[in-house]
RNA sequence: GAGAAUAUAGCUCAGUCGGUAGAGCAUCUGCCUUUUAAGCAGAGGGUCGAAGGUUCGAGUCCUUCUAUUCUCACCA
């Protein structure tokens, strides 16, 4: 690396300056090829980072990568001259260069760029983990690839250099957030920002982040969800509202779960759980096509299809299905039995509800690999829900799981302000008796419901998970460009 | 939170029974005007994750620590 250092200084003493101010670029190097017709000589300037180079005595090929892709370069020291020959000379691989010239197809067939100017637009002062490359038989061979998840972690943006289909993966991690913003915004929904920090955090059952507000002199919470906030807004009279929204919530870390988070959540007012499951599988398959071209996706070594119906499940009838248990009409003391002789242990304080979703998690939720939604929860573990318009003790809800795991979460909200503080307050009751997950009440949200809330259909997706649902990641730490890690 | 594994050159990795550190690529010097894992000839590069210990001698054995990875637990 010194030697780089040393190289910088060289050059500008040599006149070459190592970081000029900018480059006209008119072409990116994806463009070139597909344009390319063996006939013309077109003109063209590109810019970007040198990834290999061969050097020869008065002539020397390299390969350089934009934004869009890498083309070879042909540089001969007569065409560019002596000087920014000797210049190219000094150059490492990780340089950034810009070269004008016009295409041309090479003796053995690639289609090149052929030089008449070359200049040096920044100089790389670290050695880049540049891996080569082989064509053996038409499959592209990688040697000695950058693959130490831990340093592609922290330098993601070497990784992103050097490692293609990592920029792919995020690539479409914004065409996924872009298709679903249009798709929102299409069907007359308004995108809206609320609050991170919030005085009171609800929404969700999580431990937040605490932080200071040193002028108020109060303490706040980074938000575990917005839902809270966006309901107020549906009161506030708007039809249909949406946020793509950073989480926190301070749990474990695993390769499902990052501290920081996104999630769209949507809020539409008129409108049940049932209206919602159609739209989230029609949200679902046109992303999928509009994204990949295809609504099938390869996730934790399964094909998923995307197509809809999806499947449709009580989560009693799952469990019926899955575990040949019949757990309605059961009071806490037979599930518990129940639970018992399936195996698995239980915490003594939880309720009937909440032993329900322990057998479910366990026992049926790794075995839904095809996108099924699971509907009609236990009232006890969804406050915010609507209780079921034929169901007592089960709410109106449905959580989309596929490859096992969570994805959406949705119900047809609770609007009746009576029920929502009865259900807030016990929640209260549970916090106090050491749940720390337990929400808290929150009499501004409570307030607002006063004034009155439209039915309404809410939904929350994960979006770290649905893109590694379509872009088939195993961990969130590849759909995360900036994953959370201890520091160095 | 528990368990297992890993940590050696810029990258990817070897390193046998405990005896002064190895390869490929990258880098440097020279030659080379259509190469593409360019080639040929030569060269440099290391506090072996950190700190202790055992030993005449530790990359190697022991202890502690740190980070990461995987699995499990937690995360409705």
């Amino acid at each position: 690396m010194q030697r780089r250092y040393d190289e910088r200084l060289h050059l500008m003493e040599s006149g070459v300056n190592p970081y000029p101010c900018q480059f006209d670029v008119t072409t990116f190097s994806t463009d070139i090829i597909e344009a390319f017709r063996d006939e013309e000589q077109t003109p063209v300037s590109v810019a970007g980072r040198i990834m290999t180079i061969r050097k020869m005595g008065k002539a020397s090929f390299f390969h350089m990568q934009d934004s869009k892709g890498r083309i070879q370069i042909y540089l001969k020291k007569d065409e560019v001259g002596d000087a920014a020959y000797s210049t190219f000379k000094l150059l490492d691989i990780g340089d950034i260069v810009g070269v004008e010239g016009y295409s041309f197809r090479t003796k053995t067939g690639e289609i090149s760029v052929h030089a008449l100017h070359f200049e040096l637009l920044s100089k790389s002062l670290r050695p880049i983990p540049v891996a080569k490359e082989k064509e053996v038989e038409g499959q592209k061979v990688v040697y000695d690839a950058f693959s130490d998840k831990e340093l592609r972690y922290r330098q993601r943006y070497v990784d992103l250099i050097v490692n293609p289909e990592v920029r792919d993966t995020f690539i479409k991690r914004s065409a996924i957030v872009t298709f679903m913003r249009g798709f929102f915004t299409g069907k007359g929904w308004l995108e809206v920002e609320t609050p991170i920090l919030q005085p009171i955090y609800g929404g969700a059952a999580a431990r937040p982040f605490t932080t200071h507000h040193n002028a108020l002199d109060m303490q706040l919470y980074l938000r575990i969800a917005n839902e809270l906030y966006l309901k107020r807004l549906i009161v506030g009279g708007f039809d249909g509202v949406f946020e793509f929204a950073k989480d926190f919530r301070n749990e474990g870390i695993d390769r499902f779960h990052n501290p920081e988070f996104t999630q769209v959540e949507l809020y539409v007012a008129y409108k049940d759980y049932n209206w919602m499951m159609e739209l989230v599988e029609e949200l679902l398959y046109r992303t999928a096509l509009g994204v990949n071209g295809t609504h099938t996706t390869s996730f934790l070594g399964n094909e998923i299809s995307l197509e809809p119906p999806f499947r449709r499940l009580t989560i009693v009838d799952a469990i019926k299905d899955y575990c040949n248990i019949d757990v309605s009409g059961k009071n806490e003391s037979e599930l518990r039995s129940a639970a018992k002789d399936l195996g698995l242990e239980l915490d003594p304080k939880i309720g009937a509800g909440k032993i329900i979703d322990e057998i479910f998690g366990e026992f049926v939720e790794p075995k839904l690999i095809q996108p099924t939604f699971i509907t009609d929860y236990p009232t006890e573990m969804s406050p915010l829900a609507k209780e079921h318009r034929s169901k007592p003790g089960f709410v109106e809800r449905f959580e989309l799981i596929a490859g096992g795991k969570e994805l959406c979460n949705s119900f047809s909200e609770l609007n009746d302000p009576v029920i929502q503080r009865e259900r807030l307050e016990a929640q209260a009751k549970l916090r106090l008796r050491g749940d720390e997950e337990a929400m808290v009440v929150d009499e501004d949200f409570l307030r607002a419901l006063e004034y009155g809330m439209p039915p309404c259909a809410g939904l929350g997706i994960g979006i770290d998970r649905m893109v590694m649902l379509i872009t088939g990641q195993e961990s969130i730490r590849d759909v995360i460009f900036f994953p959370h890690l201890k520091p160095e």
